[in-house]
DNA sequence: TGCATTTCATTATTTCAATGAACTAATGAT
DNA sequence: ATCATTAGTTCATTGAAATAATGAAATGCA
């Protein structure tokens, strides 16, 4: 990791170089369009050390010139833009219903996507055929002509931080799983940054990192699916996952808010799990695990138990979002996993509690902006891939490659 | 702040001397009785630049030279240590019983400290009292004839990053209060860094900043008084605490542990604090506010009702610290306040749940450390005096001062 | 005791990235 | 057309760290 702290603790020239570097890409791909000048006001930098790394940028394809800017009575500047047409950067999912999978530019436009159905089974079997999907994938029409900066892999379970290995994935029925490492032997062609993370908060990274406009100063992204999962991204202007000693920051599934309440899988009792979470629904409303809980619930979504049901979790997802709002107050929350699907009758309980609720304290108006991702089924892949991005920004001489000679024609 | 973020963004050669120069100081700080030869490996730098480094930091009072290492067959090194008898930190905290002050050392030894009691009172009373009592520790025999780096105020309410201006203090009635901007007008003579932080977020930054030994990679602070509230500290070498949006990342007292509960003075129903809390503790027991809640309590420690509202609220204790394992997962957490001073009774009810239930989840046996804080009168005040050192440390040519050729002799 | 060896620390000297000043380039205003 | 203004480049200079050589102080062994 080029941020493992430690060793950033001090530095030389070259470090100094790269810091620079990578600030001046960070900033043209935060605010697009910036001029040299822009950016050497913003970063406090002199013009001469902005042009020539500028300069290289170009040269590694990572940047290029646009248009350029309006005058107001001088020399009109030359916009600068991210190179959205050179680098790829791939992003997987290994979920419970199957593996997702997403190629994307640096901007973080999907170049192509697959959506591979596999019921759980062993590490083995999912990473060989993840291999495979991410073969075709990688060979694709939009894919196969860019430079591959590296793979994500999101996952259902927490990482501690600093490791490969999947510690606990319930859902799965894993535990303590090598995976980046058994699918590097089935993938051993593809080159550059591998990193695998949980799938909250590869989302989490994803929704922060490319986001348009102003970027937040932090994000959580709070994910109901099968299990409930969060993860918080901090940090300005280089946003970081918060993990937690043992990778279990945003295990919030496993928050007590019914003490002396059911039993949860984990063993224990009145876990925000065991009010809201896929299982518990399927289980409160008998539907089988094979059935795909939105589609068996269509015909039934107006039945009393049902909207009873679904209002009950409701509620309890909005107190879980409170409490991560009086525990980590983030600067906006995006809500995402397959529950969303599950329409007003689930989310606005949630949202009315939330809203009714989290000024009470401060006594203002001021609301936390708070998404809501109808459709979360590449949001993790693309978050993996998105943190495949940040890594390599970080020292863009290296993980870049040199333009050739055609290829620099092709792009000026 | 030296660390705000957008302005490190990019550096110069300036930039890079201040950042090698206080990672050796860091280095020292966390290490004592390194010599310049491991900070060169630990830093990866050269001996020279370490040389060079440390002889600035030496002229300017923030090392002192120790006795020569043993050898191993070669020349021993020189012991190098924070030179702990030339500056100064003040921190001070405002509670809801009185003014708590101390003068600290940089390895955050006490040199000087004072309880003042002073009931709820308006912002400009408190001030004018802090800011006399101030005086008189300045002037103390230990502190007078030191270098003061600054001043470090710990407010028992959430304070916006950025800002100077108390938001909310409930249990001292107060409400957007600027007070280092008040407390400044009363001690024009006390120059240097000012900051102000909220008590728990002061105590947890202390609690990690002035450990001896190994630092945890973060900790979490649990100030368990009048009310409830949490300090996260993350980051290393660099740590920094956990603030969101709004200043309210850590307001714990009032994430929702009874959905349906009682109503909290917040306005919300079941919050932490109407669980456990000084304030609830209070009118369960039927204790005065005037009252000392420890010593009213002491002859009725055995009564059954006594036993049992304390079993409860220290079950409520255990279950918010679950929480929090689960939400942020911290190395570490330290748990001071008014109420540790309860007893077993409260206290034994909220470790046993918490052991039992932390590790039901990954199903290991790793427990996370949790220590007790008999006494924590001056943790926060404490605290907020390691604030201005990590702020000072930034930046050591800046902030510390050249040592006259008188005091250079004394030292050396 | 003498001497090679090892490690610590300092001292020239070199390297390299950013700076600053001078310069060219391109626009709008007069 | 001229000028003021802003954008971007060129190049000598500056400054901080690297490099390499030297001195210093211990150990260990003949």
């Amino acid at each position: 990791m080029p941020n493992s702290a430690k060793q950033h603790n001090a530095g030389d020239l070259r470090f100094l170089k790269r810091l620079n570097r990578s600030a001046i890409l960070e900033m043209v791909r935060r605010t697009p369009g910036m001029t040299r000048a822009d950016i050497a006001t913003e970063a406090r930098l002199t013009k001469a050390t902005v042009g020539t790394g500028v300069q290289s940028l170009l040269e590694r394809g990572w940047l290029e010139e646009g248009e350029l800017k309006k005058s107001s009575g001088g020399r009109p500047g030359r916009a600068l833009y991210l190179n959205d047409g050179y680098y790829a950067l791939i992003g997987a999912e290994v979920g419970v219903h199957g593996l997702r999978m997403v190629a994307c530019s640096l901007n973080g436009h999907i170049l192509d996507q697959h959506h591979e159905h596999l019921p759980p089974t062993t590490p083995e079997v999912t990473a060989q055929h993840l291999a495979e999907c991410l073969q075709r994938l990688l060979a694709g029409p939009d894919v196969a002509e860019r430079h591959c900066l590296g793979l994500g892999v999101a996952v259902p379970g927490p990482i501690a931080p600093g490791q490969t290995v999947l510690r606990l994935a319930p859902n799965l029925g894993w535990r303590d799983v090598p995976f980046l490492d058994l699918l590097r032997q089935h993938l051993p062609t593809l080159e550059g940054i591998w990193l695998m993370d949980n799938e909250a908060k590869a989302a989490a990274f994803g929704e922060l990192y490319f986001r348009t406009g102003e970027i937040p100063d932090s994000l959580l992204y709070v994910s109901a699916g099968t299990g409930i999962g969060s993860g918080l991204v901090e940090g300005n202007p280089w946003p970081v996952v918060t993990r937690g000693l043992q990778g279990l920051a945003g295990e919030i599934g496993h928050t007590i808010l019914q003490p002396g309440g059911l039993y949860c899988h984990c063993g224990n009792r009145g876990c925000a799990e065991t009010l809201v979470s896929g299982w518990t629904l399927r289980a409160a409303l008998g539907i089988a695990e094979e059935d795909d809980l939105y589609e068996a619930l269509q015909p039934r979504l107006q039945d009393d138990d049902v909207q009873h049901t679904l209002k009950r979790a409701g509620q309890a997802l909005g107190t879980l979002l409170l409490n991560l709002h009086h525990t980590q107050n983030p600067s906006e929350i995006v809500l995402g996993g397959s529950l969303t699907r599950l329409g007003p009758a689930f989310l606005e309980p949630a949202l009315d509690y939330f809203d009714a609720s989290q000024n009470r304290l401060l006594g203002i108006s001021q609301r936390i902006p708070l998404r809501i991702i109808d459709d979360s089924t590449f949001v993790a892949a693309r978050g993996a891939a998105a943190q495949v991005l940040a890594h390599a920004i970080h020292d863009p001489d290296a993980f870049g490659t040199k333009l050739s000679p055609s290829a620099a024609e092709v792009s000026s």
